[in-house]
DNA sequence: ATGCCTTATTTCATAAGA
């Protein structure tokens, strides 16, 4: 089995790069971040093109996540109880966690709030969400042997995982809190899948769109695959996908690729 | 060993991303 993830940044915009590379790559389950389109202008015929079925989760504008699969869908869920909320209780929770089931596999798919700036109220609501997601993950897991969570953390879990941390120094993505958050998740009984850089010795998954950064190899490992232990012992292989950064209007963020014995 | 921001929208400017 062949799971993958990958923050396309705009199902729209990233359209043509997302069949190809599903065409290319044939995961049987894809999970998606940012796909910035409402449920009903998601392009579904598109992707049935190429033999995947889709579900997702979109708000419109921002955020959004989805599942595509080629092994069909079991127990789908949106969003998850308690989900916080922003600005204030009084709207809905933005669209940003999806889970399902794939021959026996729970696979969840998030976009972790982005934080901004340290000590926000953006800051708030991500670390906020992030204990909601965790006492989530923490109440499904006795059910699934097999299990991952997986998405863009918007977390970057230690300083190997940037490629200065002195630029970082006081930034979101990089703090304390956010990694003891990530810690609690990993805590849980999960396991960080360690990914193959296709080049280099860094497996970083997401590189600004500005200043070069990618091909000055200035990247994040943001976007994680943590899975259940009995997931994690039957991984053959896990890589970052940079060919999918490259060429002609890619994402900002790579895709991360594990398969599984099975 | 790859190309120097990109996206959607209440669009020709803005908010957001990380």
């Amino acid at each position: 089995m062949r799971i993958a993830t990958w923050n396309v940044n705009s199902v729209g915009a990233r359209l043509p790069r997302l069949v190809e590379w599903l065409s290319l790559v044939r995961p049987d389950v894809l999970a998606v971040q940012e796909t910035k389109c409402a449920a009903d202008s998601f392009p579904y015929d598109a992707v049935r093109e190429v033999g995947y079925d889709v579900e997702v989760h979109g708000d419109g504008r921002w955020n959004g996540v989805g599942l595509i699969s080629r092994v069909g869908f079991d127990d789908l869920r949106r969003g998850f109880d308690a989900e916080p909320r922003f600005p204030t209780d009084d709207v809905p929770p933005e669209a940003r966690a999806i889970a399902a089931t794939f021959n026996g596999v729970r696979v969840w798919s998030v976009y972790v709030p982005n934080g901004r700036e340290v000590d926000s109220d953006h800051y708030a609501y991500k670390l906020r969400w992030l204990d909601a997601l965790t006492r989530t993950i923490e109440s499904e897991l006795p059910a699934y042997e097999k299990f991952v969570l997986t998405g863009d953390f918007n977390i970057a879990p230690t300083d190997a995982d940037v490629w200065d941390p002195s630029v970082f120094v006081a930034s979101t993505h990089v703090t304390e809190p956010e990694r003891a958050a990530y810690r609690r998740l990993v805590g849980l009984g999960l396991v960080d899948l360690e990914a193959r850089a296709l080049k280099g010795d860094h497996p970083f998954t997401y590189w600004d769109y500005r200043a070069g950064s990618f091909h000055k190899g200035m990247g994040m490992r943001i976007d994680l695959v943590l899975a259940s232990k009995a997931v994690a012992t039957a991984v053959t292989d896990a890589y970052v996908d940079r060919e999918a950064r490259k060429g002609k209007g890619p994402s900002d963020h790579a895709p991360v690729v594990v398969d599984l014995k099975d």
